[in-house]
Formats: C-alpha cells, sequence, structure tokens
DNA sequence: GCGCTCTACTAGCGCGCGCTAGTGCGAGTA
DNA sequence: TACTCGCACTAGCGCGCGCTAGTAGAGCGC
C-alpha cells in the first residue's frame, strides 16, 4: 500500500510563529487594564456596557480565546470531566452522546480519552488526571477494584454500567438481576428449557448478569440446563462462541443446541446472529437469541435484537449529577444509583423449536 | 424507568478539601528545592541518583502527579494533538487505536472530543483549542471548507478521511477513484451491470467516490446504469435505501433490482444486508453488496463484506506526522497524502444473476 | 465645604510549573 | 596556593489568567 505525497496548493507561511494572542493584547489594543478584559470574559459586573462590547469586539477582531490551561490554574478549577471509554463498544457511544448534554447544562467541560490495545487503563486515567480533570467518569472500568477504590479517594471517580461494592467511587448501574431474570422468563414462557448464557467474561455488568442467570435458571427448576459459555462483550466472542455450538451440533446432531441463547451484550448477541446466519442456523426458528444493552444497533440487526434495555441517557445524566454534585459538596459520600432495565422484544426471540 | 438511589457504604470524607499536592510539596519533603524537583520530573541531568530516587519515592507517597495545565502554560507548549470524532462511526474507532501509539511514540498527547447530536464540529473545535491543544486531527470533518481554511491558517490542523482542495489544512485519505474502480471492475468482472450506488451524503470521502463510482460505470459503457441513492455513512441510510430498492421490486418485479449495490461506507453496506436479509433477498445470490473502509465490523458480517479497505493504521500514522512535523517545523506547508485503497473480497459479492 | 455611596476601572499577587542564570563545592591541574 | 572545571543544586522570573483590594471620579445629601 504506497503513499504518494504531495506539497500542494498554499504558500509558506508567515515565517512568524503563530502566537497565540492573550489578554493583555486585547487590553493593550482595547485601552484598558488587562482586569477588565478578565471582568468582560467572565461577564462578571464592573464594566460599562460599551466598554464591554469594544473588548469584546477588538478580541474577535485579533482572534483572542481564553487559554483555559491558565484559567483553570488560576482558578484552581477546571470545571473538567474526564471520561473514559473504549471506543469500540457502542453502548458507550451512545452514552457519550448523552453525556455532553448533561455536562454542557450543568456549566462542565467534558474531555474523552480511550484505552486501546496497549493503553491500559491506568494510563488513561492518569492522561486525564494530569489535563486536571476534576472527575471522572469510567464508562465499564474494567480495572480491580483496589485500583478503583484508591482512585476514588484520590479524585470524585464514578463507575458506568460496574457495581463496585466496597469500592469508593459513585456508581450508576442498571439491576442485572432484574434485566435477567425478564430475559430468561421471556424465553421460559416461549417455552425454552435449555437456555445457554454466553458471558461477558470480566466485563462490566458480566458477573452480575452470570449470577443471575443461574438464578433465574434455577427458579424455573431448570438448574440442569444451566450452561455458561465464557465469553466477552464483542463481536468476536459471539461469533467463537457460535461456532463452538455450531460445531456441537454437526458432531451430535441439532438436538444438543440450547434452543435459546443469553448474550452477554449486544455485540456479542450480533456475533452470535453472525455465525449462525453463516452456519444456516435460523433464528429464531431454531435458536432465539436476547442481547443486553440495547445500543442503537439492537433495532438495526437482520431480524431485530430481543435485548435487555439499559437507559443510556439516564445513566449518563446520573453518572454527570454524581460527579458534579460531589464536587461541589466535598461532604458527599459516593452513591449508586440503581435503574430498572427493561426487556424490548423483538424478532430474535420466538416459541422453542420442539425438542 | 425508576431508579432507586442509595448512599451506601463508605465514611463521610475527611472535611478538608482534597488539595492536589505541588511540586512544593514534594520539594519541601524531600529537602530539597523545588526546582530540583522539576529537574527530576523532566528526567533532565543535574541530579544525582539518590537525589532523584529520594524525590520520586517521596512524590509517589504523596501522591504527587504533574500538574499539565501549570506545565504547558510554563512551557509554552502542551504537546498535546486534538482528536476530533464521531464516537459511532466505527472506522473512526479503528482510527484512534492507532492515532495514541503514534503519538506517544512522538511524544505527544492526544484528547479526544467527540461531535453528537447537538453539538456541532465548531463547538468541539473550540473546546479542544481552549484546552491548548497544539494541532487538531480532524477525522472525516464535515464543516464546510471555508471554516476549516481559517482554521488551518490559525492552527495546525489535519483532515482525515475527507479530500480539501485548496484548503489550508493537511490532508491524509485514500485514492477514492483506484478503490471505487476496483469495486466496480470486481462487480463487472462478475457480470454484473445494474450496479447502484447509495452514496454518503454530504459525508467524507462521499462526493469523490459519487464521481468515481459514475467515472467507472461510464467506462464499462453502462452509462445507462448509472443510479446513485441518496444515503449516508449510517446503518440507519442502508436500511432506507435497502428498503426502497425492495419496495420497487415489489412493485415492478425483482427484475428491476440492481444486480449489485456499492454502498457509501462499510455501516451503509451493513443496513443493507439487513433490510435484505429481512425481506428474504439474497446476498450474494440476488444481490452483491459491496462496502467501504474495511472497519473491524466487515470481516464480521453474517457472510463477510467484500469492501474496499482503508489502511487505518498508516493514515493515522500519516495524520499525526503531519501535525507534528508541522509544529516542530512552522516552515512547513500543509501537505497531502493519499493512499491506495484496496479491494477485499469476501462473501458479499458474487456472480450477477440472471436478468 | 464635608462625607458618603456607587460605578468604572486598575494594581498586583498567586496558581504550579519550566527554565535561565546563577552559587557553592570538591576534584583536578599548574 | 590559586585557578579552572564540572557537578549538584537553588533563586527567581514569567507563562496567562482569576481575583482581592484597592483608586478615581461622579453624584448626592446636609
Amino acid at each position: 500500500m504506497g503513499a504518494h505525497v504531495d506539497v500542494s496548493g498554499s504558500q509558506r507561511l508567515d515565517g512568524a510563529a503563530k502566537q497565540r494572542p492573550t489578554m493583555a493584547d486585547v487590553a493593550a489594543k482595547a485601552g484598558v487594564s488587562r482586569a477588565l478584559v478578565s471582568i468582560v470574559f467572565r461577564d462578571q459586573p464592573g464594566a460599562s456596557r460599551e466598554t464591554r462590547e469594544r473588548v469584546l469586539r477588538v478580541a474577535d477582531e485579533i482572534g483572542y480565546r481564553p487559554d483555559s490551561a491558565a484559567r483553570l490554574l488560576a482558578r484552581g478549577r477546571s470545571r473538567t470531566l474526564g471520561v473514559v471509554l473504549s471506543v469500540h463498544q457502542t453502548f458507550q457511544a451512545d452514552l457519550v452522546d448523552s453525556i455532553y448534554p448533561e455536562a454542557e447544562r450543568l456549566g462542565y467541560d467534558v474531555l474523552l480519552s480511550a484505552h486501546a490495545p496497549g493503553r491500559a487503563e491506568g494510563k488513561v486515567v492518569e492522561a486525564l488526571l494530569s489535563h486536571r480533570c476534576e472527575a471522572l467518569i469510567l464508562l465499564g472500568p474494567g480495572a480491580d477494584p483496589g485500583y478503583l477504590d484508591e482512585l476514588g479517594r484520590r479524585t470524585v471517580a464514578v463507575s458506568v454500567g460496574r457495581h463496585l461494592p466496597g469500592v469508593h467511587v459513585d456508581s450508576v448501574h442498571t439491576a442485572e438481576a432484574k434485566g435477567v431474570r425478564q430475559a430468561i422468563d421471556h424465553l421460559v414462557e416461549l417455552g425454552h428449557r435449555r437456555i445457554a448464557h454466553v458471558d461477558g467474561g470480566r466485563g462490566p455488568g458480566s458477573a452480575e448478569r452470570r449470577r443471575a442467570y443461574r438464578a433465574a435458571m434455577r427458579r424455573h427448576g431448570l438448574a440442569e440446563e444451566i450452561r455458561v459459555i465464557p465469553g466477552a462483550h464483542t463481536e468476536e466472542a459471539g461469533i467463537d462462541s457460535g461456532r463452538l455450538l455450531v460445531a456441537e451440533a454437526e458432531r451430535s446432531g441439532r438436538a444438543v443446541l440450547p434452543t435459546a441463547v443469553l448474550a452477554g451484550n449486544d455485540r456479542c448477541a450480533m456475533g452470535l446472529l453472525i455465525t449462525f446466519a453463516r452456519a444456516g442456523v435460523e433464528v429464531p426458528a431454531e435458536v432465539s437469541v436476547v442481547g443486553y444493552d440495547d445500543s442503537h444497533l439492537s433495532h438495526l440487526m437482520p431480524i431485530g435484537l430481543t435485548t435487555v434495555r439499559q437507559d443510556a441517557v439516564l445513566m449518563a445524566e446520573y453518572a454527570v449529577r454524581f460527579a458534579v454534585e460531589r464536587l461541589e459538596n466535598a461532604e458527599l459520600v459516593p452513591r449508586e444509583a440503581v435503574l430498572d432495565p427493561k426487556l424490548v422484544v423483538r424478532g430474535s426471540s420466538g416459541v422453542a423449536r420442539a425438542g
């Protein structure tokens, strides 16, 4: 894959370094003191109407914009929230969409930082903290509780989607047990008994969902049918699990296939659907598939994904509010918001096949 | 959707505000001057081995971490790159993954900011600039060229995935025409003639791809068959276009269906696959579908998506390097890197159906 | 005239750090 | 002894801004 690099268009730059204008520049040009410019930009009383306008006009002319580094250094507060996410998690993207407006409403700025392969959560957190984020919103944090506890004591931190009992962070998550129970109830009503669960490994909420799955199965007298397939919150994991199941069916006959699979999240469910489609296993005629999250993808999937809905908007609002309230009242203690999930039935679940 | 908010766990905080420790604190505790602590943390010569270790140990003990706000204020440079992205574009997520390591290699920090509904690109850019990002990497910028030109003159900006002739920004994109031509050649070889194109609307690269599609069709003597369906770079757009085509086929018979569709990008192709699957239109037996990007999803799709691969790693590397080189040599003029795309044939394209 | 208040504005310190220009001090020459 | 030289370390200014404590001047009552 070659590349041709082309020096096209534009002329060379004016040799001078592009010096960013400062308040002093504005003040000089407007013929006032720097302090007055500061007053104008902070929208505080103490400047006449005309001076205010003149200052703003001059600032605009010379392209001045406030330097938030200096600003926050001076006032000691950055009013900035740091969000740690994985760019590939679609549900987290949904969360981010809703974090911005709520933060803005409360007068806070938002910076994102992603963990990627080779970029562990700890590094991401350090990056945000060193940029003076006052609080961290961790979307599906994967780090170990000990670290998170320490982090939560050092700064204000909110965990979204992962319940961390005894850890000194705010937490916003859904009542996983309820969601899973709804899903299993739904499947049982449709006549399913052999219901497998592809779990989310160490992903956020996975432990709770796994536990809830086992409990729900037992509650229906299906303890014998419990089967947890180790997975992850990725399409790949769904594909792998799907292949595993298909391979078993090919060896020992389709009767061994579970009649339903509860995936760890929507991405994993997607992977299952993909594999089943490839293998000619019909969903939901032969196997029902249920996801978790209701990320914006789930209603797009070929047959519509039956899934447990987590309300991204509400979760984002709680997360931001928890962070801001803790910042503005240091007396507060970490809190926990547990939201009710809701099963959304679409096309990927149907009555159990015979056998 | 109710929520129960719970004040659980932990004790109330130590009333005192969590004062962030500073260099002075470290210096005092280590019994040296602040300047020496600075030297140690900048890893500069001028401190003995043992002092260095002692300072670092003390810093760790009291939980000191450098304040990048103050740091960049003092040194005048932030060594921070700002990345503007849309969290929902999977290909951009791929790019982000590769931007981090390259930036780190060159000693730069990265901050992300996303445009979301109600958060226009201009605001996102201002946010990053006010956080003292020295350069901006715009992933698939949608703003108008005039604005981008002005932006590019005010600061260092790199556009990724969108070609902006005459605009004062660096640019990294693929040779769209080549990619589209490969795709069309491939389809024509398979016997397709009625090849439609669902375009990407105002999305990055769309105009070029649209133009290239028309040119390639004409080159094959298929001018009569040219059909551009207005779309966007989203699953929704693919779904809508798919519905449109299916509806036509239902009205006027399947013969009117194009035998192949070139989508604006992978997400759009995904939408098409979804709709075709729902409508019982078999891919590739009845319709071939070709995507664009080769985002990490495309090899996951039910049948594997034939798509035009853009090398995310290489694009990210060019973007970062362009930005950094312009920063470190103000004499440089914006450049352009045009990468070769490559058709990846998977299961979604096959020989044209008869008729 | 005096004191008072109110508005419009300014002087200048400090935020946490980078960095230049030093200072002191022991080892190595002449 | 005097004199570099180099190492380990320090003093102190300045980055761009917020913010407190002012000042100057106009208006007003007595």
